[in-house]
DNA sequence: CGTGCAATTGAGCACCGTCAAGTTATGTGG
DNA sequence: CCACATAACTTGACGGTGCTCAATTGCACG
């Protein structure tokens, strides 16, 4: 008798995301997998709105993000701030403070979230041993990098309404690849300020873009829920390389 | 007898300006100074304008910069283009191309440029083999990181001023790394059309930021040359963190 | 039923883009 | 040495995108 399992409905996440996102890259041994495992000591909990990084901060342990959403954002002498990039479970948080030493950024929860700490050393130590882990945390950040800059090519050189599309469907792209979205849309925490903060636009001006939208037929942003009515208009519109983000095969044997 | 030797005069600039830059994060033993230079072998050179990778490219080299100014691009597809980064010497160019194993962006000099060409198979090797040189290579991504990051924060938050100023200082900043530059100013084979396309604004109104910066007494730039007419009130108008780039010891003992 | 926050809409204006014309600098060929 | 071409820079006029200020609505929560 053969037992048929459905996973449609679970999330991928399991409790070592991190390993699932390296084990895209590199295939990796049990020894080292091993080595991945004995990071996951201390669980922690963050609430929404209380920062687990301050821009500046020194020597800082870094985390990986479990369950819930949080943004890395920088702050300006005037008070403005910009939004670098959205986290979401399975992403490192702060990888860069760790390697650089100091932070450069401040993250933020954007709803209460779970995250496994990690510390500098036990980081630096894992690399020591195992270079291939190395080559794979390597490749995340060159990842978020590549995030990054598509970040600034929109804010550079995409009018309003393309950048909020383009935005709307990276994070689709994103949440598709740990099982929380699909082409009709997803759950999202944001508020229009944090997009606003994002996007580099005033919230005024992200609430009148995001009624055109709706009002084109193109995406609903709503009560916490992004719908596409039409997700290949929107494609479109926004000029989305649908396929960036597509890892389906370990590079690295 | 002691013979005197002035460095002064002379460009920090090497045949090994990885080593160098590598050396400020750890200090590299002799094995892995070796292992380095052994990376270099072959030097090539390109001309101005001509691309050495495209958009799109796979499993492509990479290079380290010795001598020359390139930049790194995305195009879009109305013909636009955002400058995401410019490269100076000792820089890495494509390294997320030979991680990522597809070039996300292109990279063309901007004035005849001497690379030495690595290939991504030595590259992998040199980490498996030398994991303290895979940590280093990772500390120079997230500096690289960490440039498109303030370059994000300057597009998506600052005015025009205060982004050309703050993006003069911050070449100013890397440049004096490599010796090739000081408070008073630096060369600059940029052109109007260049920085333009960098910072995210129309050549027209770069040009007219200029000069105001310059009737203020602030930057001059002009005829290939940047010239700091008061470098404090510069960095103060700019909002510029003057020791973002800092790093004068090395991390990793 | 008030309080507070997010979303919404309108009016007016500033910054910056586009178009267009003109200037300077440099090089090329006769 | 001059005529011409080209690229980079410069300046002005005009219009639009997106910002600021301000008021209103809707909704959750006590």
């Amino acid at each position: 008798m053969v037992r048929v399992v459905y996973f449609e409905k679970e999330p991928i996440i399991d409790t070592r995301p991190l390993a699932r996102k390296l084990g895209a890259f590199v295939t990796l041994s049990t020894a080292e997998l091993d080595v991945l495992e004995r990071l996951y000591k201390r669980k922690r909990t963050f609430l929404a709105g209380h920062d687990l990084v301050h821009q500046g901060q020194e020597d800082q342990a870094c985390y990986i993000l479990l369950s819930g959403w949080a943004c890395s954002y920088k702050l300006l002498h005037d008070g403005q701030r910009q939004i670098v990039d959205f986290q979401i479970p399975g992403d490192f948080l702060g990888l860069r403070s760790v390697v650089l030493h100091v932070s450069d950024h401040s993250i933020e929860p954007v709803t209460d979230i779970e995250v496994t700490e990690v510390y500098a050393f036990d980081l630096l130590d894992v690399f020591a041993k195992t270079p291939r882990l190395a080559t794979a945390v390597l490749w995340t950040a060159s990842r978020d990098e590549a995030m990054v800059v598509e970040h600034l090519v929109g804010i550079g050189r995409r009018g309003a309404a393309e950048r909020i599309a383009h935005f709307l469907l990276e994070l689709c792209a994103r949440l598709t690849l740990v099982g929380m979205g699909s082409k009709a849309g997803y759950a999202c925490p944001l508020n229009q300020y944090l997009i606003a903060d994002a996007i580099g636009l005033s919230a005024v001006h992200v609430n009148r873009v995001l009624r055109q939208l709706r009002e084109h037929g193109m995406v609903t942003f709503r009560n916490g829920y992004v719908t596409f009515d039409n997700y290949d208009r929107t494609v479109a519109f926004a000029d989305f390389e649908v396929s960036y983000l597509d890892q389906s095969m370990p590079l690295l044997k």
